[in-house]
DNA sequence: AAGCCTATGATTAGTTT
DNA sequence: AAAACTAATCATAGGCT
């Protein structure tokens, strides 16, 4: 659509993957609202970025949730008919998908608290942001782990260093 | 677009609008597999129509893993090298626990989408709580306790190492 | 109605500010 | 790095089958 036709693979170049991905989110949106007011349907669309740290969903969060429950609470549709005869099947994939994601979020926590105390170790004045971690029971149990294994690195540094 | 400017109300013929539904809804497909494929990110959308009896969701997850590979290999994401034995240490190790936490937060995404895709299939609320921990001041007032030990530690450390 | 076709308006890659 | 601009490709309205 530019000057050139696009190659469509993985852009190499980081700002210009990042200028491509606003133009290219913005177009999308607009062609989303006139899908919407054009036709008179229901959408929504979702895009999680390594540009953002939270998931976008358009047309809005809230709207976004209407969609779904419009959806769902409309009596004559087939589509619930057909959702029931799965329901076995969703709900045991729908048991295995939380379970991954609930221990991702586990190690992710781990991993962000890495990062927290690496960083102010190397002397980075800055306390970054914790509020990702859910509940303090989880962090105590963290910091607590680092500590330790913080402890052990100190402990064969200096070791080493005698030598 | 076409040979004349739209005019973005309701397609009030039923049969334009639903064949515009069905060539704007391919578009929209395509440009969405575009931005997921030159921008290296997830996304899904929804659309709910009249015309089908089942909602279309087009989620492009699987195709985008090997993706972070090349974010992580970028040259702006290394981190610098410091010239002092024990500075070059803590640099190595930030590097590598940053490249950890970056793959983790793809990932991390990757199952978060799975979720959202998983929750909506059955039925349920759409969007993920994004909602963070009530209380981030307690937290950081816990973390930085936990620093200032850590601080205490290495001190001590270092006193033992000089002697 | 569902596919083609193609002129034309919309989108956007590359460039400039 | 973001916003404006421009040129060139892309998407699609309307027509035809």
């Amino acid at each position: 659509m530019g000057r050139s036709r696009v190659v469509y693979e993985l852009i190499p170049n980081e700002s210009v993957r990042r200028a491509t991905f606003r133009k290219r989110r913005a177009g999308l949106l607009k062609k989303l609202e006139e899908l919407t007011t054009l036709c008179g349907v229901m959408a929504c669309a979702v895009i999680f970025s390594a540009y953002d740290d939270q998931p976008q969903a358009w047309p809005s969060s809230s709207e976004a949730s209407d969609v779904i429950e419009e959806f769902n609470n409309s009596p004559a549709n087939r589509q619930k008919r057909y959702m029931m005869d799965q329901e076995m099947l969703l709900s045991r994939n729908i048991s295995k998908v939380k379970l991954d994601l609930e221990k991702q979020r586990w190690s992710n926590q781990s991993k962000e608290l890495d990062w927290v105390l690496a960083q102010y170790m190397a002397g980075n004045e800055y306390l970054p942001d914790v509020s990702c971690f859910k509940n303090p029971e989880d962090l105590i149990h963290l910091v607590k782990e680092n500590i330790s294994s913080i402890d052990d690195k100190i402990d064969a540094a200096i070791k080493r260093n005698a030598n």
